[in-house]
DNA sequence: ATCCATACGATAGTATTTCTAATGCTTCGT
DNA sequence: ACGAAGCATTAGAAATACTATCGTATGGAT
């Protein structure tokens, strides 16, 4: 614990790569600067440590009887520091990418689509942890986040990869003959709603309908609204890109729409991310789209 | 020579502090820095590695399972690295004092007080370097170069140590009764010189004096000058302080002589002195002194 | 011998990193 | 519930490191 006054560790690393390469030149290249750099830096240890490391000759350098001994013992210092580092990078390396994201997202959106990475890159294992919840983004944890924002609160700079109209829908069964603008004759239909979520209310009050009864809302976890919605159960408010397909196929109907109101984004934790991380984020952002009514 | 493309040492360091203390603001302690900084450091270094090292518990932290890994590299990789400097500095330290002066200043003035040193710090080896060239100060070399100059080149901001009288002595014998204010009749008498000098022609230019005939100069090595003025071999140029015993004496007299005209003062290498230095340093200057004639 | 290419040295200005100071947040003991 | 202890966060200041440029010394080639 006496190591906490060792001189300027970076003039130290800069003589260890003098020592190594022999000459000021090569290895300010091996350190990525430039030699005026990497001869200011053993100037200083020198300074600091009162003893000459480096001696020119001709038109090379060599190292005095001192700076030997030391660059033998920073060597083998820096070797050991590195081999831990290794370890931890190796293992950080093999780390599956963590993707968070909202359950329906993961259910109706992501899994379909999923198939095809894995086949691509078989050797990156992904880990979806599908929750309503906003996790952190920290090292060692989730990597990615997939965010839903509606458009009145988008962030100017966040680079949306996935816009949708947002619809209200139901199975025809249930929504009878209410396809039409009728909105507030919505609050007597039974609405799905994920537990601990408001949407179904916020939904009325945005678009200015005060209920004449309460609502018949029934609470239930994020996975198993969407098959509920498709039984028959009742109706919920989601992104139109989760029931392209029924709606085609005419399973569902669509009881109202905002275009283009939905808005989910991908958020990544500070610092630059792992190569595995980068490639699921590129393989993301192919799979990018707009989704609205069709014509 | 792969230690080249390692996270930044000072997080690495940080972190290896706080792991050995247990609290961020412990490390911050034995770092001298602030807790907020080590708290920084060790952000940065997870966000490089892209793994959590270490965790927060209750009021306190905890090091992750990689954290305490590289913990034990970091500090097995810093410890030899230490080890390295150590031998290095205590070689430094025992190093002599070395001290770079002209022949006649270390025979005439320092010599004669030396002793008082050296029984005051007798573990201080002091290696005494007499010559007329002027040595680099490079850690490793020379620690203080002691330099003439006269007051017509005294840079401003340099302290003198020793400010004299320049004179021309001679013996009684040889001067005879020249002691008056006729320059011009040194010319007739044999002068003494540092072999590669010009003193004397120097001194009779600056006195506007063109000697009639050629000066009789005889040059030899500085140390052998001095007593070869007081065997009366011939006169010289030199610092009033170099003879004010022989002068008080009557051994010699003073044929010639420019108040305060002589400065010498302490120059060092780049840096911070080693301790050895600066008690030698703070000594020297307790020996500063004016050297003028005698009311 | 002179010129050229190579490599290190010095320095001023700029860029980056690191630190501090101030403040906030969470947890724990009383 | 309150206050103390300890980590987190931020903006701005300070310290450090780097680049660009020029200068100097050396050794080999013409």
């Amino acid at each position: 614990m006496d190591w906490l006054n060792l001189p300027p560790l970076n003039s130290l690393r800069a003589f260890a790569a003098v020592a190594g390469a022999g000459s000021y030149a090569e290895a300010a290249d091996h350190l990525n600067v430039t030699q005026a750099a990497v001869s200011q830096q053993v100037k200083a240890l020198e300074r600091r440590l009162g003893v000459a490391l480096v001696a020119r000759v001709g038109r090379g350098i060599e190292l005095t009887e001192s700076g030997a001994h030391l660059a033998r013992d920073l060597e083998a210092g820096f070797d050991i520091i590195n081999r831990g580092v290794a370890r931890i990078n190796e293992a950080a390396a093999a780390r599956p990418v963590q993707v968070t994201m909202s359950p329906a997202f993961a259910v109706e959106w992501l899994m379909p689509k999923i198939g095809e990475f894995q086949r691509a890159h078989p050797e990156i294992t992904l880990m979806l942890n599908p929750t309503s919840h906003v996790v952190d983004l920290r090292p060692g944890g989730i990597d990615i986040a997939i965010r839903y924002r509606d458009r009145r609160r988008v962030e100017p700079d966040s680079e949306a990869f996935l816009k949708t109209d947002m619809v209200v829908i139901g199975t025809p069964d249930l929504a009878g003959e209410r396809t039409g603008a009728d909105l507030a004759s919505l609050a007597e239909l039974p609405w799905l709603q994920e537990l601990g979520t408001n949407e179904a209310a916020d939904w009325f009050t945005y678009h200015g309908i005060v209920p004449k009864k309460p609502l018949q809302i029934n609470h239930m976890p994020g996975n198993l609204i969407m098959p509920a919605v498709r039984r028959g159960d009742g109706i919920t408010y989601t992104a139109r890109a989760f029931f392209v397909d029924d709606l085609a196929a005419g399973r569902v109907v669509e009881l109202a729409s905002e275009t283009l109101f939905g808005f989910y984004y991908i958020e990544t934790g500070p610092g630059e991310p792992r190569t595995d991380v980068m490639t699921f984020l590129k393989w993301l952002r192919t799979k990018a789209e707009v989704v609205t009514k069709p014509a």
